[in-house]
DNA sequence: ATGGTAGACATTCTA
């Protein structure tokens, strides 16, 4: 079983490449972010002639989050339940699999902005939310997988330039220690799970060149369950679609499970 | 210290 994660950053304009990618590379569960659009403006039709099911919580102009999928996803779950929140970004669906059933979870956690913004406070109180939520997922779902932009780098090794970035949005210790309270659960890095190139990345900004000078971060993450940490034999981050004319500003993630 | 790019919507906000 293959599962991915993608912010494609407007699916209206990326829906050609989520197509071709998701023919090059049929995972049976695809995590996207960013989807930009609202639900009745969602290209079901074009998913479903790919093979996919979509179920989405869609918005407007930002946030939007969907879990496309080979079966359809059941016990379908938008947002944080308890976290009053207008933005998108969360949805939970359940699948079938050979070693049992598995919850996905597509997230798209805030971006925060800068220190002094008050989306910073957002960030941070969205994060507590979410710990709390996966709490109880985790009791009712121990096959689960939580994917998405995270928009935090981990570590050092995960920020090109470590000294510029030092305290700075996406890299501070708060936020670092909301992600690490996360994990703290009982979950697990995919990517780190596995020997892996120096400076990988899964974002690059579009300005100043940052994909051709490597200038990026690790923010995109499939974090695994202790129950599906022990089936998974790969994760990798797929660069190509960085590559393409128009991109994403971020690449896909994927991990596959030994249990299918 | 600033602005650089991209997307959506409407000329500014978010990332």
């Amino acid at each position: 079983m293959k599962i991915a994660t993608w912010n494609v950053n407007s699916l209206k304009v990326r829906l050609p490449q989520v197509l071709d990618w998701l023919a090059a590379n049929p995972v049976d569960a695809l995590c996207l972010q960013e989807l930009k659009l609202p639900d009745d403006r969602l290209p079901l039709d074009a998913l479903r002639e790919a093979g996919y099911h979509t179920a989405a919580a869609g918005q407007s102009t930002y946030n939007g989050v969907a879990v496309l999928s080979r079966q359809p996803g059941r016990d379908v779950l938008r947002n944080i339940p308890g976290f009053d929140d207008a933005q998108q970004r969360l949805l939970a669906v359940t699948l079938d699999s050979p070693c049992g059933e598995i919850r996905i979870i597509s997230a798209y956690c805030p971006n925060g902005q800068s220190l002094e913004s008050d989306k910073y406070p957002y960030k941070l109180a969205w994060f507590a939310a979410l710990r709390d939520h996966i709490e109880q997922e985790l009791a009712r779902y121990p096959r689960l997988a939580l994917l998405g932009d995270f928009n935090v780098a981990p570590e050092d090794r995960d920020v090109h330039d470590p000294v510029k970035w030092e305290g700075q949005v996406l890299v501070s210790a708060p936020e670092r220690a909301a992600l690490q309270a996360l994990i703290d659960l009982g979950l697990h890095d995919a990517f780190r799970l596995f020997d892996q190139p120096e400076k990988s990345f899964s974002w690059w900004d579009y300005r100043q060149l940052g994909f051709r000078r490597n200038a990026g971060l690790r923010i995109d993450h499939i974090l695994l369950s202790d129950a599906l940490r022990e089936h998974c034999v790969s994760c990798a981050i797929d660069k190509e679609p960085r590559r393409l004319p128009q991109p994403s500003d971020h690449a896909p993630v994927i991990a596959e499970l030994g249990c299918a």
